[in-house]
DNA sequence: TCATCTTCATAGCAAATTGCTATACAAGCC
DNA sequence: GGCTTGTATAGCAATTTGCTATGAAGATGA
């Protein structure tokens, strides 16, 4: 007993409206068109839908259940037309972003905020991993962009990469941390603390490689690691350890005063964060509004940090 | 943007079964069909609803959510036929049934529990009426069927009336009542005790005038008016009135034990309980079965009451 | 790397459906 | 009874649907 979901839209727009005309109206059709759907439709039913020879048209229990069905398709429907209107315009769906996991908790996740704030209506799916995961995620369509550092390594052409901030470590401490009374840290004093190791397959890592080649130090006093951003701060702000961080990160999160950094010259990473998306990804009207929005915040940041630094400058 | 609401189902069943020719099976129609379909969607959405070149078929975000809209429509369409299958059958539906309110409150609503336990997909909606009233509603279309006592007045060849109960009143008291004492008690010791009056309209209000004729009074000392069963019950309990109620219904309500009849012959109204249904009404055939079984319990009832007779005749 | 297999896309055709206009019909209302 | 309103039917053109046959392209395995 299939029977033609158009015709039981056509049943509940009757119904709704009082009147095979009014309801043909509301449909955008013709009176006759609806109503030999209608014969139709209690044709294939073999029951009536409707009671004979009543002017104010009534329906029958059977019409009255179908009209439930009926409505439910023509909801569906309009939700449908409704998704594609949002997703050419942007204003809904869902964006999935994967990024690496200290910038995302540190920077992304607030942006992510404020991006809700402006669009309400797009669904936004955070994960986490580093440039190789991220990538093969763009791959298999299981994010719609990446929000990682990207370096000399950049992982093809069939991607495209738009930098956002450029890569800068610092060597952060608590507020308050011992080294913070001299002016200016050596290598040695660095290594007489303990430190706190990146993630694994973190880019950091290979910073922090070159930080120890760079002061020449054969091995740190490594004491903490693989803990989040959040594990991080707290042990960073409980102890005298030290720990290679975006400066970014830690810019984000001077407002705590629970972390700063050492006026102590690492070398610099050949690398930008940045936004990586797969060129030949379906098109997502809202992923590009949010990449828009993160954009236009990382740029917002990065005016910040150089009044910040100015204005450093000048009480110094 | 208004999409084809056929196209859509297609769209969540191939997502579902994860292929098109999977799908097209699952729908009963060929690969080729159900591919072109999807075609004409995505012309139609402009964007592209699966990641060209990918083997096991990748939905797009946009495909994605549109499958959700188009599996509601699919489910929609399904429970119809749902619907009109249960309806055919009569195992689901509604039943809207109308009746005299102390039938109702004594037999008919525990006939609808037990006719629950045997059809729990089938609705009923009671309401209460005299016999106009119910006429009306039928003619309305507002219930289905009505059960009410129905004497020489019948309403009219355009309604079917199944009879199922003998109209028997019986003056009914509560037990231990004081006239009980009496082996048989005269017109003029019931005059002496106060008296119930039936609902307004109710058929047992003529009933009350012809036994007041029959016994050679002009007018009861009525007490008590308006209330349901269970207020007359409760008043019939806690005093000495006394109330001209159906014999069924004071049978179906020895269990209690609170209220019993006494042994005086009244004069008996030419009715018969039954069930009246509207000849041309569209046929719903829960409501069928509904009627069904409501004549069968009866009928056990009227065993039983027939049993219990004899049982009380041998007893005494 | 090539042959093979599976799965999706396209072409072409017959049949069903859809929508329209014009018109007949039926129920309510004076 | 006659008028008004709203529904059903007829007939026709255009579209859509579903089919079979076949081509194309990613996946698979030696």
């Amino acid at each position: 007993m299939k029977m033609n979901e158009r015709h039981l839209m056509q049943l509940a727009a009757v119904l709704d409206c009082g009147g095979v005309s009014e309801g043909a109206a509301l449909l955008g059709m013709t009176q006759p068109a609806v109503s030999r759907s209608l014969s139709m439709l209690e044709a294939r039913v073999g029951e009536p839908l409707f009671i004979k020879g009543r002017r104010p048209l009534q329906p029958t229990a059977l019409g009255l259940q179908l009209a439930i069905h009926g409505r439910a398709i023509l909801t569906a429907s309009r939700r449908a037309t409704d998704a594609v209107q949002g997703h050419l315009k942007g204003t809904s769906g869902v964006v999935r972003v994967g990024g690496v996991p200290f910038f995302m908790d540190a920077l992304v996740s607030q942006m992510i905020a404020s991006f809700h704030q402006e669009e309400a209506e797009i669904t936004v799916n955070q994960s986490y991993g580093n440039l190789p995961e991220l990538v093969s995620g763009l791959d298999a369509h299981l994010i719609d962009l990446a929000i990682a550092p990207v370096g000399t390594t950049h992982p093809g052409t069939a991607y495209e990469f738009i930098d956002i901030l450029p890569g800068r470590n610092v060597v952060a401490c608590r507020t308050g941390h011992p080294l913070m009374r001299r002016t200016r840290p050596r290598a040695t004093d660095l290594a007489a603390f303990p430190w706190i190791a990146p993630l694994p397959g973190s880019p950091l890592m290979t910073d922090l490689q070159m930080i120890l080649l760079s002061i020449g130090l054969s091995e740190l006093n490594i004491r903490y690691s693989g803990g989040s951003l959040m594990s991080v701060m707290n042990f960073l702000a409980d102890s005298d350890a030290l720990a290679v961080l975006p400066f970014s990160v830690v810019f984000a999160l001077r407002r705590e005063n629970r972390v700063t950094m050492l006026p102590f010259d690492i070398p610099q990473p050949d690398r930008s964060l940045g936004v990586l998306r797969r060129l030949d990804a379906p098109r997502v009207p809202a992923a590009d509004r949010f990449v828009n929005h993160i954009i236009r915040v990382f740029d917002d940041l990065k005016h910040t940090i150089k009044r910040h630094e100015n204005a450093v400058v000048w009480t110094r």
